[in-house]
DNA sequence: CAGTAAATTGGCAGCGCTGCCAAAAAAACC
DNA sequence: GGTTTTTTTGGCAGCGCTGCCAATTTACTG
């Protein structure tokens, strides 16, 4: 079985029949460098005449730097992740830039191990969620000489460029949020917290905020493995079932606080005057339900595509707070 | 302001510092071909201290064949894609190859730009979304002599490779499952099909069964745009405020669906008594609702592995047919 | 129309690695 | 010890393109 053979028309076959010099092709198909109109269309037509198609490969070998921007992120499960790229991928696409990822499923040590993949292609840039990386990660991003973007988190030092939003804050404010509000009995229902330090800096904000207004935490229920609207349920049902007079929840993100509000819901359980919910992320299903969710919504596609036009347009190391907005929902 | 300078530790100062030739070092780094245990040591302890990362740019360049995969898909708003990603992206790390994406936003036009980019990447494979592309995009594919894949269908004739479910078989068993419920007065609400093909596949599979079945489909609303839970509320709030007595509703996927879910929800529209509500893809959320969503369940993480295997072992072209699963759950 | 400046063009040396081949070293055999 | 095999090695020519530089052509000046 032979299938990959590449048809290979070179730059060369098509500066031979278009009666011209290799860099003269090279010239006009990048349009740069001058050549006459005639030229050009002696050279487009032989193009269009052998279906000519370029090897990047080869040009971004004999030039110096590449034109890729390798993601690599936690998870594709988590719609964060996606909308980050989908923000970033239309910016990359405008700049002919490629797109390159791969999913560390929140390892630290198997985020090392892309990182190190990714390196081998010379991207542009790195493109990670947050600040926690491993000693090697940072050494071996250092040493490359490549772009790093930090992306979804503003609270740490960062390597070069980080684009995102507190996620301590979010914490905080959700926490403001419930107090003003007048609830006092509050419980927190999240997932893994040690992979998704993210969501364990929300936690940490939160309570931190909810103890300085003397209701600190009244239980929490962590679950093994994602967040999921199935680990929400689950997650409420354990939390009630142990602490049955709270009068609110705070949860991890939209999924896991979806998954709160349905057990409720077929539960008969009032919401918010039996039971407030409060989420993270501001998902649109969230507008849709019956009651609007009660979140915070996050800039994910904003963050994706400034996180790619500060590559594309090389600027200097910076950390760009992009805020999140409470929405206040009928949930609490 | 100077930042892309790659710290470039190259193979031959590799080779130089282990005292050993070019090609050793190769031989090493690639576990390929012969070497003593001496001087396999001598070289990675070289590799070590200079903190050399092979340039895989280079590397494919000298080589044939690469090891990238091109993913060139609709969107990353509808979960159906980053399944598919997050499948094959696992098969691909283990195999060392590396996954590369852009996103035509069902535009077909795009796709055949995006798909020539791509192809300047020499890819092993590239990943498409369903049979409908452009006469140019098939051209280019054809002679590019890559591996072609197109997923997540298997209306039609492939190109080379197939793996996916039949959306027109989703769609007759969908109603068949309806009319064997009883309903007789039947509806739809769908987003745009000129752009979703596979959803146009669903509907029209769907229109066919009723119409054999002596119910034909009693109203439809499509929504521009792409689909989404507040589309699916949206719609089916129209297409009863237009045809009030329908007892069933097919909506275009989950998320529609959902939609339409929470718009009885809110009006208090009994659940499957007075109006029953069928989606389509399996999306977990779907099981966590109060009543679980009737739907059918797609293997869209199963088609990106399989999809990246089949790449991966160089099968021969062929046409794999996953299947889907009729969930009843409680919403019809 | 000579003389100079500006616009085009081609040649060719790499970019960093792999693959081929021949040379050198080590092991096996008589 | 001399041969024949087998295992290890190094040299070097590309892979297809870009970037530099010099050569050629064309445009412009006085």
């Amino acid at each position: 079985m032979e299938f990959n053979h590449q048809a290979t028309v070179t730059l060369a076959e098509v500066a031979e029949a278009a009666g011209v010099g290799e860099s003269t092709v090279s010239r006009v198909l990048r349009n740069h460098g001058s050549f006459s109109g005639k030229t050009r269309d002696r050279v487009m037509a032989a193009v269009e005449r052998l279906g000519y198609v370029p090897n990047r490969i080869a040009g971004t070998l004999a030039s110096t730097g590449s034109r890729l921007v390798a993601f690599v992120i936690p998870s594709l499960s988590n719609i964060v992740f996606p909308d980050v790229l989908r923000g970033a991928s239309a910016i990359l696409e405008e700049n002919r830039y490629q797109a390159v990822f791969s999913v560390t499923d929140y390892d630290p040590k198997k985020e090392e191990e892309l990182a190190a993949a990714m390196l081998a292609w010379r991207p542009a840039a790195v493109m990670l969620a947050g600040y926690e990386h491993t000693d090697g990660t940072i050494k071996m991003l250092r040493a490359s000489g490549c772009r790093i973007v930090e992306m979804l988190d503003v609270d740490g030092d960062a390597l070069d460029i980080a684009v995102g939003f507190s996620n301590r804050a979010a914490g905080r404010e959700s926490a403001a949020f419930l107090l003003r509000r007048g609830y006092r009995r509050i419980g927190y229902v999240g997932h893994d917290l040690n992979r998704d330090t993210r969501a364990g800096k929300r936690f940490s904000g939160f309570c931190e905020t909810l103890g300085a207004g003397a209701a600190p935490l009244a239980d929490h229920e962590i679950l093994a493995g994602a967040s999921s609207v199935e680990n929400g349920k689950l997650g409420l049902e354990r939390l009630l079932s142990r602490t049955p007079d709270l009068d609110a929840v705070y949860f991890s993100n939209d999924d896991m606080a979806l998954g709160g509000y349905f057990h409720c819901l077929a539960r008969g359980i009032s919401i918010p005057a039996q039971l407030a919910i409060f989420g993270y992320n501001g998902l649109d299903i969230g507008r849709a339900t019956p009651q609007p969710l009660s979140t915070i919504r996050t800039p994910r596609v904003a963050t994706g595509q400034l996180a790619a036009q500060l590559v594309v347009t090389n600027a200097p190391p910076q950390v760009v707070d992009l805020g999140f907005e409470l929405i206040e929902g009928a949930t609490a």
